[in-house]
DNA sequence: AAAGCGTGGAG
DNA sequence: TCTCCAAGCTT
């Protein structure tokens, strides 16, 4: 156990955000249980400002855990797409699911905690936030801001460093203000101690900031080890018709993009190729687009789209998921990929100038 | 333990 | 254009 000699760490902070905090964001005007939950989900790895429009429209469709757990998955990643992580969205749908058969919303860590999608720390926040429960969080904010105040060394990472700051975390959380306190901590983290060019004379605790004393604020928290990323190649089928309708697939459930509708996708343009020779897709024309690389998290992918125009086809032609022609100017309502998406808007500006080329 | 999982902002 | 990484969780 990690003792506390400054007792008054949590009273500056919440003086600090009683000031300075942010209380207009829109999850923070109806703190209830379900759209702390969604609004928590929705803000793992992602930042405040991509997420509020799509906390907005996703409230307004599915306001409560019962519309959640009635609606399609397919219409739940629909509202989902764009936000990256989709896992997350499968792991809500699921959730609601089970919430709606228990009759009402968990309340204790170690009931959220069991619901897919929900770890320590969104469950801790939850608990804190929505029932005014003291208990600790440990995102990105609360790491910075903690690795710093007491020069914690190491990358978190580690599970060692890890430990030690959810220890930080737990000591320095206060009974009182529970709500307030994550809401504090957390923007203390975002707007003052922040990743780069942190606003040190600002802050409420830099009396007694170990990383701030010792002018070491940039060494901490110790930055991942830096590794080379892989460079996968792929082909992305664009096969269209004289009636400007795209194939699409859905993909499989699990594994990058799961259970998005997205081109088909190859190893490279051969294989597209011959997929389509295989099920004797007539061929009236082809050309590549420009190739291009997109970076995930993971690895780079270099970007093939072959463009293919047929004709006739009317469906049945796929194998992976269940396959669709779909109109290309209806393409962004069905919720694809972010890069598919460009991909097709760019596609689409090019016929709408040239038109069709066969 | 370590890898897989997206997208966009910031430098 | 490239790297780093953000209100993390799951396997």
């Amino acid at each position: 156990m990690i003792r506390v000699n400054d007792s008054t760490f949590n009273e500056r902070v919440l003086a600090w955000f009683d000031r300075h905090g942010r209380k207009d964001l829109p999850w923070q005007q109806d703190k209830s249980p379900y759209r702390v939950w969604i609004s928590e989900t929705m803000l793992q790895q992602t930042q405040v400002a991509t997420v509020i429009p799509y906390f907005n429209a996703f409230v307004d469709r599915f306001p409560s855990v019962e519309a959640l757990a009635n609606a399609s998955i397919d219409e739940v990643l629909r509202h989902w797409s764009g936000l990256g992580y989709y896992a997350r969205a499968r792991n809500l749908h699921k959730a609601a699911l089970i919430i709606a058969g228990q009759g009402s919303f968990p309340d204790t860590l170690e009931e959220l905690q069991q619901l897919p999608g929900i770890g320590l720390s969104t469950a801790g926040a939850i608990m804190s936030i929505a029932y005014g429960r003291s208990h600790p969080i440990l995102d990105g904010n609360v790491r910075r801001v903690l690795a710093r105040y007491r020069a914690v060394p190491g990358w978190p990472g580690e599970a060692k460093v890890n430990r030690r700051l959810w220890e930080l975390s737990r000591a320095l959380t206060p009974e009182q203000r529970a709500a307030d306190y994550t809401q504090a901590i957390m923007d203390l983290g975002a707007t003052v101690c922040t990743r780069s060019r942190p606003s040190c004379g600002a802050c409420p605790v830099n009396a007694d900031c170990l990383a701030f004393g010792t002018g070491r604020v940039n060494d901490f928290p110790a930055p991942k080890p830096a590794k080379a990323l892989p460079v996968k190649q792929r082909t992305f089928l664009l096969l269209t018709d004289r009636h400007r309708q795209v194939f699409l697939e859905k993909r499989p459930p699990a594994g990058i993009w799961g259970g998005l509708w997205c081109l088909p996708e190859f190893e490279n343009p051969d294989q597209a190729l011959g997929w389509c020779l295989d099920r004797h897709i007539p061929v009236v024309g082809r050309y590549a687009m420009d190739r291009r690389r997109h970076t995930f998290s993971h690895f780079h992918l270099d970007f093939t789209p072959l463009v293919i125009l047929t004709d006739g086809i009317t469906g049945g032609v796929g194998e992976t998921g269940s396959p669709i022609w779909h109109p290309l100017e209806a393409i962004a309502r069905l919720g694809l990929p972010a890069p598919i998406n460009l991909l097709l808007k760019q596609y689409q500006n090019h016929e709408d100038k040239h038109g069709k080329t066969d």
